[in-house]
DNA sequence: ATAAGTAGCCGCCAGA
DNA sequence: TCTCTGGCGGCTACTT
Protein backbone atom coordinates (compact mmCIF):
# COMPACT_ATOMS: atom_id res chain seq x y z
CA UNK A 1 0.00 0.00 0.00
CA UNK A 2 2.86 2.41 0.86
CA UNK A 3 4.11 1.38 -2.22
CA UNK A 4 4.33 5.17 -3.84
CA UNK A 5 2.87 7.26 -1.89
CA UNK A 6 3.75 9.95 -4.23
CA UNK A 7 5.11 10.57 -7.17
CA UNK A 8 7.80 12.44 -6.82
CA UNK A 9 10.05 15.03 -8.73
CA UNK A 10 12.83 12.24 -8.88
CA UNK A 11 10.95 9.91 -10.60
CA UNK A 12 12.95 10.79 -14.26
CA UNK A 13 9.54 11.03 -16.32
CA UNK A 14 10.60 13.68 -19.10
CA UNK A 15 8.15 17.27 -17.72
CA UNK A 16 5.67 18.15 -20.51
CA UNK A 17 5.40 21.28 -21.93
CA UNK A 18 2.61 22.21 -23.59
CA UNK A 19 2.58 26.22 -25.09
CA UNK A 20 -0.98 27.83 -26.28
CA UNK A 21 -0.99 29.03 -29.84
CA UNK A 22 -4.08 31.71 -29.88
CA UNK A 23 -4.81 34.11 -33.33
CA UNK A 24 -2.64 37.15 -33.85
CA UNK A 25 -0.64 35.67 -30.89
CA UNK A 26 3.36 37.33 -30.33
CA UNK A 27 5.59 35.68 -32.42
CA UNK A 28 8.48 36.13 -30.16
CA UNK A 29 6.81 35.19 -26.73
CA UNK A 30 6.01 31.92 -28.48
CA UNK A 31 9.67 31.53 -29.82
CA UNK A 32 10.98 32.14 -26.24
CA UNK A 33 9.30 28.68 -24.91
CA UNK A 34 9.57 26.88 -28.12
CA UNK A 35 13.77 27.57 -27.94
CA UNK A 36 13.80 26.84 -24.59
CA UNK A 37 11.67 23.76 -24.07
CA UNK A 38 11.22 22.30 -27.65
CA UNK A 39 15.20 22.73 -28.81
CA UNK A 40 16.37 19.60 -29.16
CA UNK A 41 19.17 18.77 -26.20
CA UNK A 42 20.72 15.58 -26.57
CA UNK A 43 23.55 16.51 -24.79
CA UNK A 44 20.54 17.40 -21.17
CA UNK A 45 20.05 13.59 -21.31
CA UNK A 46 17.07 11.68 -21.90
CA UNK A 47 14.72 12.82 -19.42
CA UNK A 48 14.60 16.77 -20.92
CA UNK A 49 11.13 17.93 -21.81
CA UNK A 50 8.78 16.72 -24.05
CA UNK A 51 6.99 19.93 -26.01
CA UNK A 52 4.21 20.69 -27.99
CA UNK A 53 1.82 23.54 -28.90
CA UNK A 54 -1.59 23.09 -29.03
CA UNK A 55 -4.10 25.72 -31.28
CA UNK A 56 -6.77 27.19 -28.71
CA UNK A 57 -8.67 28.11 -32.14
CA UNK A 58 -9.55 26.83 -35.40
CA UNK A 59 -7.41 27.49 -38.42
CA UNK A 60 -4.59 28.92 -39.53
CA UNK A 61 -3.59 31.03 -36.24
CA UNK A 62 -1.50 34.92 -37.29
CA UNK A 63 1.52 35.75 -35.19
CA UNK A 64 3.04 39.34 -35.15
CA UNK A 65 5.13 40.34 -37.87
CA UNK A 66 2.45 39.00 -40.58
CA UNK A 67 3.05 35.43 -39.80
CA UNK A 68 0.54 32.55 -40.08
CA UNK A 69 1.17 29.66 -38.20
CA UNK A 70 -0.44 25.70 -38.79
CA UNK A 71 -0.65 23.85 -35.36
CA UNK A 72 -1.87 20.12 -35.85
CA UNK A 73 -2.88 19.59 -32.20
CA UNK A 74 -5.27 21.06 -30.37
CA UNK A 75 -6.58 21.22 -26.14
CA UNK A 76 -6.17 17.77 -26.17
CA UNK A 77 -2.87 18.23 -25.67
CA UNK A 78 -3.52 19.79 -22.56
CA UNK A 79 -4.77 16.90 -20.41
CA UNK A 80 -1.11 15.14 -19.96
CA UNK A 81 1.11 18.06 -19.62
CA UNK A 82 3.28 18.98 -16.82
CA UNK A 83 3.82 22.76 -17.83
CA UNK A 84 1.17 24.91 -20.05
CA UNK A 85 2.45 27.96 -20.86
CA UNK A 86 0.32 31.01 -22.02
CA UNK A 87 2.95 33.47 -24.21
CA UNK A 88 0.66 36.37 -24.39
CA UNK A 89 -3.45 36.30 -24.79
CA UNK A 90 -5.58 38.92 -26.16
CA UNK A 91 -6.16 40.91 -23.30
CA UNK A 92 -10.14 42.05 -23.83
CA UNK A 93 -10.88 38.02 -24.91
CA UNK A 94 -12.93 35.64 -22.76
CA UNK A 95 -11.16 32.33 -23.34
CA UNK A 96 -13.35 29.64 -24.89
CA UNK A 97 -15.19 28.11 -22.15
CA UNK A 98 -13.23 24.51 -23.46
CA UNK A 99 -9.79 26.19 -22.97
CA UNK A 100 -10.42 27.65 -19.39
CA UNK A 101 -12.21 24.48 -18.60
CA UNK A 102 -8.98 22.36 -19.45
CA UNK A 103 -6.68 24.70 -17.75
CA UNK A 104 -8.61 24.49 -14.11
CA UNK A 105 -8.62 20.54 -14.25
CA UNK A 106 -4.90 20.91 -15.26
CA UNK A 107 -3.94 23.39 -12.27
CA UNK A 108 -6.21 21.41 -9.77
CA UNK A 109 -4.22 18.19 -11.64
CA UNK A 110 -0.96 19.56 -10.06
CA UNK A 111 0.16 20.80 -13.44
CA UNK A 112 2.02 24.75 -13.79
CA UNK A 113 0.53 27.20 -15.36
CA UNK A 114 2.79 29.60 -16.90
CA UNK A 115 1.94 33.55 -18.51
CA UNK A 116 4.05 35.32 -20.47
CA UNK A 117 3.66 39.39 -20.84
CA UNK A 118 0.14 39.72 -21.39
CA UNK A 119 -1.03 35.65 -21.08
CA UNK A 120 -1.49 36.33 -17.32
CA UNK A 121 -5.41 37.62 -18.50
CA UNK A 122 -5.82 34.54 -20.31
CA UNK A 123 -5.01 32.82 -16.17
CA UNK A 124 -6.96 35.20 -14.90
CA UNK A 125 -10.03 34.74 -16.92
CA UNK A 126 -10.08 31.39 -15.51
CA UNK A 127 -10.39 32.47 -12.10
CA UNK A 128 -7.64 30.77 -10.59
CA UNK A 129 -5.71 33.93 -10.01
CA UNK A 130 -8.05 35.26 -7.80
CA UNK A 131 -6.35 35.75 -4.76
CA UNK A 132 -3.08 34.81 -6.02
CA UNK A 133 -0.39 37.55 -6.78
CA UNK A 134 0.44 37.64 -10.17
CA UNK A 135 2.68 39.84 -12.54
CA UNK A 136 2.30 41.12 -16.51
CA UNK A 137 3.87 43.80 -18.75
CA UNK A 138 3.98 46.82 -16.94
CA UNK A 139 2.17 48.54 -19.59
CA UNK A 140 -1.27 46.32 -18.71
CA UNK A 141 -0.59 46.00 -15.09
CA UNK A 142 -3.38 48.59 -14.35
CA UNK A 143 -5.85 47.37 -16.66
CA UNK A 144 -5.23 43.95 -15.47
CA UNK A 145 -5.86 44.75 -12.15
CA UNK A 146 -9.33 46.92 -13.34
CA UNK A 147 -10.36 43.44 -15.14
CA UNK A 148 -9.36 41.48 -12.38
CA UNK A 149 -10.00 43.03 -9.08
CA UNK A 150 -9.71 39.93 -7.18
CA UNK A 151 -5.81 39.51 -8.03
CA UNK A 152 -3.28 40.49 -6.44
CA UNK A 153 -1.19 42.16 -9.26
CA UNK A 154 2.42 42.77 -8.14
CA UNK A 155 4.33 45.73 -10.13
CA UNK A 156 8.49 45.88 -10.44
CA UNK A 157 9.30 42.10 -10.66
CA UNK A 158 10.38 40.02 -13.42
CA UNK A 159 8.03 37.11 -12.56
CA UNK A 160 6.25 35.49 -9.37
CA UNK A 161 5.57 32.32 -8.01
CA UNK A 162 2.53 31.76 -6.58
CA UNK A 163 1.45 27.98 -5.82
CA UNK A 164 1.85 26.72 -9.03
CA UNK A 165 0.77 29.06 -10.94
CA UNK A 166 3.90 31.79 -12.79
CA UNK A 167 3.18 34.96 -14.21
CA UNK A 168 6.26 37.02 -15.92
CA UNK A 169 6.50 40.86 -17.07
CA UNK A 170 7.16 42.12 -20.23
CA UNK A 171 8.26 39.46 -23.12
CA UNK A 172 11.98 38.91 -22.08
CA UNK A 173 11.05 38.65 -18.56
CA UNK A 174 9.42 35.29 -20.12
CA UNK A 175 13.15 34.33 -20.62
CA UNK A 176 13.98 34.67 -16.87
CA UNK A 177 10.96 32.50 -16.14
CA UNK A 178 11.32 29.90 -18.47
CA UNK A 179 15.01 29.66 -16.94
CA UNK A 180 13.66 29.44 -13.59
CA UNK A 181 11.46 26.52 -14.56
CA UNK A 182 14.53 25.25 -16.16
CA UNK A 183 16.32 25.62 -12.65
CA UNK A 184 13.24 23.74 -10.70
CA UNK A 185 13.14 20.86 -13.04
CA UNK A 186 16.97 20.03 -13.57
CA UNK A 187 18.59 22.58 -11.05
CA UNK A 188 20.59 25.46 -11.26
CA UNK A 189 23.37 24.23 -13.43
CA UNK A 190 21.40 23.29 -16.07
CA UNK A 191 19.90 26.49 -16.43
CA UNK A 192 22.96 28.14 -16.59
CA UNK A 193 23.84 26.27 -19.46
CA UNK A 194 20.45 26.61 -21.56
CA UNK A 195 21.31 30.61 -20.77
CA UNK A 196 24.86 30.23 -22.32
CA UNK A 197 23.62 29.05 -25.00
CA UNK A 198 21.01 31.19 -25.19
CA UNK A 199 23.81 33.83 -25.04
CA UNK A 200 21.42 35.61 -22.22
CA UNK A 201 22.82 36.43 -18.96
CA UNK A 202 22.46 33.73 -16.53
CA UNK A 203 20.60 34.59 -13.94
CA UNK A 204 22.42 37.03 -11.56
CA UNK A 205 22.05 35.22 -7.98
CA UNK A 206 20.77 37.51 -5.47
CA UNK A 207 19.11 39.34 -7.71
CA UNK A 208 16.92 36.43 -8.45
CA UNK A 209 16.03 35.80 -5.21
CA UNK A 210 13.65 38.81 -4.55
CA UNK A 211 11.66 37.31 -7.23
CA UNK A 212 11.44 33.87 -5.84
CA UNK A 213 8.20 33.54 -4.21
CA UNK A 214 7.54 30.00 -3.46
CA UNK A 215 8.31 28.67 -0.08
CA UNK A 216 9.71 25.54 -0.96
CA UNK A 217 12.34 23.75 1.30
CA UNK A 218 15.01 24.19 -1.61
CA UNK A 219 14.26 27.74 -2.24
CA UNK A 220 14.38 28.25 1.62
CA UNK A 221 18.00 27.00 1.49
CA UNK A 222 18.94 28.88 -1.28
CA UNK A 223 17.67 32.25 0.67
CA UNK A 224 19.71 31.61 3.79
CA UNK A 225 23.11 31.02 1.16
CA UNK A 226 21.51 34.52 -0.50
CA UNK A 227 22.58 36.22 2.73
CA UNK A 228 26.14 34.96 2.60
CA UNK A 229 26.20 35.99 -0.96
CA UNK A 230 25.40 39.54 -0.06
CA UNK A 231 27.84 39.64 2.38
CA UNK A 232 30.47 37.84 0.41
CA UNK A 233 29.92 40.72 -2.48
CA UNK A 234 30.18 43.43 0.01
CA UNK A 235 33.87 42.24 0.89
CA UNK A 236 35.04 40.85 -2.08
CA UNK A 237 38.10 42.88 -1.94
CA UNK A 238 38.73 40.67 1.39
CA UNK A 239 40.73 37.36 0.82
CA UNK A 240 38.26 34.27 1.18
CA UNK A 241 38.74 30.85 1.72
CA UNK A 242 36.34 28.09 1.51
CA UNK A 243 37.21 26.92 5.51
CA UNK A 244 36.08 30.83 6.15
CA UNK A 245 32.90 30.76 4.28
CA UNK A 246 31.61 27.31 5.19
CA UNK A 247 32.24 27.91 8.75
CA UNK A 248 30.47 31.74 8.53
CA UNK A 249 27.89 28.89 6.71
CA UNK A 250 27.83 26.47 9.31
CA UNK A 251 28.36 23.52 7.40
CA UNK A 252 31.07 21.77 6.46
CA UNK A 253 33.45 22.13 3.73
CA UNK A 254 32.23 19.57 1.36
CA UNK A 255 28.93 20.43 2.07
CA UNK A 256 29.18 23.95 1.49
CA UNK A 257 30.83 23.65 -1.85
CA UNK A 258 27.44 20.93 -2.59
CA UNK A 259 24.82 23.28 -1.19
CA UNK A 260 27.00 26.13 -3.16
CA UNK A 261 26.66 24.95 -6.44
CA UNK A 262 23.44 23.80 -6.06
CA UNK A 263 22.39 27.05 -5.20
CA UNK A 264 24.01 28.69 -7.91
CA UNK A 265 25.23 26.42 -10.32
CA UNK A 266 28.94 27.16 -10.19
CA UNK A 267 31.28 26.18 -7.26
CA UNK A 268 32.73 29.31 -4.80
CA UNK A 269 35.68 29.79 -6.28
CA UNK A 270 34.31 30.38 -9.70
CA UNK A 271 31.60 32.33 -8.35
CA UNK A 272 34.17 34.67 -6.81
CA UNK A 273 36.05 34.97 -9.68
CA UNK A 274 33.18 35.89 -11.68
CA UNK A 275 32.47 38.67 -9.62
CA UNK A 276 35.43 40.38 -9.21
CA UNK A 277 35.94 40.87 -12.76
CA UNK A 278 32.40 42.07 -12.68
CA UNK A 279 33.25 44.50 -10.52
CA UNK A 280 36.92 45.34 -12.18
CA UNK A 281 34.31 45.59 -15.16
CA UNK A 282 32.88 48.10 -13.10
CA UNK A 283 35.41 50.22 -12.00
CA UNK A 284 37.35 50.05 -15.72
CA UNK A 285 34.27 51.72 -17.12
CA UNK A 286 33.63 54.46 -14.23
CA UNK A 287 37.29 55.83 -12.60
CA UNK A 288 40.37 56.46 -14.01
CA UNK A 289 42.44 54.02 -11.16
CA UNK A 290 45.20 52.16 -12.22
CA UNK A 291 44.99 48.94 -12.98
CA UNK A 292 47.00 47.50 -9.74
CA UNK A 293 44.33 49.98 -7.59
CA UNK A 294 41.50 48.47 -9.45
CA UNK A 295 42.84 44.70 -8.62
CA UNK A 296 43.46 45.60 -5.53
CA UNK A 297 39.95 46.68 -4.56
CA UNK A 298 38.37 43.79 -6.52
CA UNK A 299 40.40 41.32 -4.36
CA UNK A 300 42.90 40.29 -7.14
CA UNK A 301 46.14 39.77 -5.08
CA UNK A 302 48.31 41.06 -8.04
CA UNK A 303 47.49 43.31 -11.33
CA UNK A 304 48.73 39.88 -13.07
CA UNK A 305 45.85 37.72 -11.66
CA UNK A 306 43.19 40.37 -12.57
CA UNK A 307 44.50 40.31 -16.43
CA UNK A 308 44.58 37.19 -16.25
CA UNK A 309 41.46 36.28 -15.11
CA UNK A 310 39.81 39.58 -16.87
CA UNK A 311 41.05 38.46 -20.51
CA UNK A 312 39.61 34.72 -19.99
CA UNK A 313 36.40 35.62 -19.08
CA UNK A 314 35.26 38.93 -20.98
CA UNK A 315 37.75 38.64 -23.81
CA UNK A 316 39.85 41.42 -23.77
CA UNK A 317 42.31 42.86 -21.49
CA UNK A 318 41.69 45.53 -19.19
CA UNK A 319 43.01 48.18 -21.12
CA UNK A 320 41.74 47.78 -23.82
CA UNK A 321 38.41 47.58 -22.49
CA UNK A 322 38.51 50.27 -21.01
CA UNK A 323 39.57 52.26 -23.89
CA UNK A 324 36.95 50.60 -25.71
CA UNK A 325 34.11 50.97 -23.22
CA UNK A 326 34.88 53.72 -20.58
CA UNK A 327 32.09 56.41 -19.79
CA UNK A 328 34.07 58.59 -18.24
CA UNK A 329 34.95 62.32 -19.72
C1' DA B 1 55.92 32.55 -20.84
C1' DT B 2 56.81 28.84 -17.95
C1' DA B 3 57.17 26.26 -13.52
C1' DA B 4 56.26 25.28 -8.62
C1' DG B 5 53.40 25.61 -4.80
C1' DT B 6 48.83 25.64 -3.03
C1' DA B 7 43.85 25.91 -2.56
C1' DG B 8 39.73 24.48 -4.62
C1' DC B 9 36.90 21.04 -6.17
C1' DC B 10 34.74 16.58 -6.65
C1' DG B 11 34.24 11.36 -6.78
C1' DC B 12 33.91 8.02 -3.53
C1' DC B 13 32.26 5.97 0.51
C1' DA B 14 31.05 5.09 5.20
C1' DG B 15 28.05 6.58 8.79
C1' DA B 16 23.87 9.13 10.46
C1' DT C 1 15.86 1.40 2.30
C1' DC C 2 16.85 5.91 1.09
C1' DT C 3 18.73 10.53 1.46
C1' DC C 4 22.05 13.55 3.31
C1' DT C 5 26.49 14.63 5.49
C1' DG C 6 31.37 15.17 5.77
C1' DG C 7 36.24 13.15 5.65
C1' DC C 8 39.81 11.59 2.44
C1' DG C 9 42.60 11.35 -1.66
C1' DG C 10 43.98 13.22 -5.63
C1' DC C 11 43.44 15.78 -9.88
C1' DT C 12 42.77 20.62 -11.61
C1' DA C 13 43.65 25.16 -12.12
C1' DC C 14 44.76 29.53 -9.97
C1' DT C 15 48.40 32.41 -8.08
C1' DT C 16 52.90 34.00 -7.83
Amino acid sequence: VARRPRPPAKRRSPPRVVALAYDRMGTFELGVVAEIFGLERPEMGPSWYRFGVAGVEPGPLAGTGGLRFVVDSGLELLERATTIVAPGWRRGDRPPPALALALRRAHARGARLVSICSGAFLLAATGLLDGRRATTHWRYVDELERAHPRVDVVRDVLYVDDHGLFTSAGSAAGIDLCLHLVRLDFGAEAANTVARRLVVPAHRDGSQLQYLERPVPRDHEVGRLSRLLDRMRARLAQRMTIAALAAEAVMSERTFIRRFKEATGIAPGAWLIRERVGRARELLETTPAAIDAIAESCGFGTAAALRHQFHRHVGVPPTTYRARFATRT
